[in-house]
DNA sequence: TCGCGACCCCAAACCGCTTTGGGCACGCCG
DNA sequence: CGGCGTGCCCAAAGCGGTTTGGGGTCGCGA
């Protein structure tokens, strides 16, 4: 489409070489020659061609990010819109293109194959990592840089990866509803194929633990995490004989519908049941209007997205490198969805 | 990464020529020939290398859609998550790769030219239109095939672009609740600078002005489309002297903060206040659990993702064709939100 | 037997850039 | 004055594919 580098070298009566260097900074030519290179780049709109560049450098200046569409649901994860825009903002800063493959689950290898082979990019983000996933293997033995957002348990081999303190903020959040008074807690969690749901999960079934209780199987519900799932989850749990005082929810769209199925059932949060939800700051979800709707376990998953580009553009920069890790602290914050238990008895003052 | 179309060659003692005709289905290649070729290609997990199959070819089969993300706000759509993932199982069908920038409004101009100068894709989705956006004379004088998602207003030149009938949905969404007997209905929009939401107040104008009623514009709020601004505008729209019966809303999300105020308020939607919104079929936020809880006007942004697309690959087949422009019509599916108005007198029946 | 298409295959040019390996001119030093 | 850096610039060789323009072999008809 646009103008050449033999065609600009041409109209400055200079030779591509020269051009190039120019461009490029290198230090072979002289501080005039380079100002009337940029200058007639700029007059002339001229941009490197992308492939040519690449082929040249070897370098294709581009991430691959694979979102999985779970097969049977077709559900599209929203944080993924969230993490994806801190995840631009870096790469856009640093001059690379973010490349997105939308795939089914059983083709995930091949497409992670075929990307690296056909090396369309550079690097990859990993989402969505399930326990002992295969793809950190591959990817591994593919000898190419990427860093996992999340982590998965099980796997030996070391490797890059970001993640937040899932298993002590939801610790955090589940003593806290103990020390409210609250016994029966009620979980609704992601689906627990993936790590993070699974620690989630460990991390409130251990603070039961700790108070002696045994995590009741019917107040814990696993699944993809729409609005409809948690508010039939949540439905059915408040007819039980004896039902949850107070509930976790995985996600705030889990505590939307959770909210729902209370409203429906007459119960206000923070006063009749208490509600502590994971709060992803999407964006478009704020639970921020003066004081929070939701207690919450809080953490950017876009900011996530952007440390996840840094650490590996990093990675990328020096190949050889030992894997970077970063676990980030989720925040406790209050809202007004959590309130003492009002069937305990009271505590002693 | 992998192996070269060279090296290939080499081990079948046959000429690049020859091999890679043979894998592009060139009748010049003995069918005996072409199976070798195939067979060890798989065998050795060859792929082309994208940067040289395109610097060679010309194109970079890959498609460019270019994300706003609003200066000031920081809202990242989450609609664009499902209208990526439906627009990326086309482009994974067609063998195109899917490159995304993520962009502050101000540097959008200079992103397109990039992207087109470049070579970086073939192709266009222009999302989110403004009223005469300054990208469609852009990206027309750029010669770039591309397809709006939404039309542009005012805007002079044919374009090719696929649309909802935003227009049409609203107006009779607003019919249905003036047939109901609400007379004070009030609508929650997005952003007015954004053509969807030009057509959609319109659409609720026009109703109401083929009742004889004049838009009341402290029952108008427009914004970003999260949940507080929903909750906000309309916790002050019922705290005017003769507040709402009704209420419109132009997404899920909003109609989310609406229920939340709806409820602090003491209001029940169906029975006390009416409440139809637009439901673009997020995969994470059904409506559809039995009976839809929101009426709503209904359209799958996915869908819409899939055959934009559709319509970008066959515009680019044919560059020199006519614009394609398709109008999808929405439906108007009943929930349990909506019902009689609860002050109007009885319908003569 | 010879000529002529088919049928297969190959060498080489090209896509637009980077990078290696000089080459020329000038100034400086011995 | 000759030699030698040094500063600037260029020609040409890739990168890994596609595509143009032959070229050899074989079978068939005259």
């Amino acid at each position: 489409m646009g103008i050449t580098l033999k065609e600009l070298a041409q109209s400055l009566r200079l030779s591509p070489t020269t051009v190039s260097r120019a461009l490029n900074g290198y230090p072979e030519v002289s501080e005039a020659t380079r100002w009337r290179v940029i200058d007639a780049a700029r007059r002339l709109n001229y941009r490197p061609n992308t492939r040519a560049k690449g082929l040249a450098t070897g370098r294709a200046q581009a991430i691959g990010h694979v979102i999985p569409v779970t097969d049977r649901h077709e559900i599209v994860n929203p944080v993924f819109a969230d993490f994806i825009a801190g995840a631009g903002e870096t790469y856009a800063r640093a001059g690379y293109d973010m490349v997105l493959s939308v795939v089914d689950d059983d083709e995930e290898t091949q497409v992670y194959r075929d990307l690296v082979a056909r090396g369309t990019v550079d690097g990859l983000i990993v989402h969505a990592p399930r326990q002992r996933d295969p793809r950190i293997p591959l990817l591994t033995e593919l000898g190419v840089p990427f860093v996992v957002h999340g982590r998965a348990t099980g796997t030996q081999v070391p490797y890059s990866w970001l993640d937040i303190n899932n298993h002590r903020g939801f610790r955090r959040a589940t003593a806290f509803l103990l020390e409210l008074g609250h016994r029966r807690i009620a979980l609704l969690n992601g689906l627990e194929e993936l790590d993070f749901a699974i620690r989630r999960r460990r991390g409130y079934a251990d603070a039961l633990a700790e108070h002696g209780i045994v995590a009741d199987p019917a107040l814990m519900a696993s699944g993809e995490m729409t609005e409809t799932n948690a508010r039939r989850a949540a439905r059915a749990m408040l007819t039980l004989d004896r039902p949850p005082t107070a509930f976790l929810a995985s996600s705030m769209i889990l505590g939307i519908g959770l909210r729902h199925a209370l409203w429906e059932a007459g119960l206000e949060p923070g006063r009749d049941v208490s509600v502590i939800v994971h709060d992803d700051e999407l964006s478009y979800l704020g639970n921020d209007d003066g004081v929070p709707f939701f207690t919450a376990t809080r953490s950017s998953v876009r900011e996530a997205g952007r440390l996840c580009g840094e650490m590996l553009l990093d990675l990328m920069a020096d190949p050889g490198r030992a894997p970077l890790t970063r676990l980030m602290e989720v925040d406790l914050t209050l809202g007004r969805s959590t309130g003492p238990c009002p069937t305990a008895p009271r505590a002693s003052a």
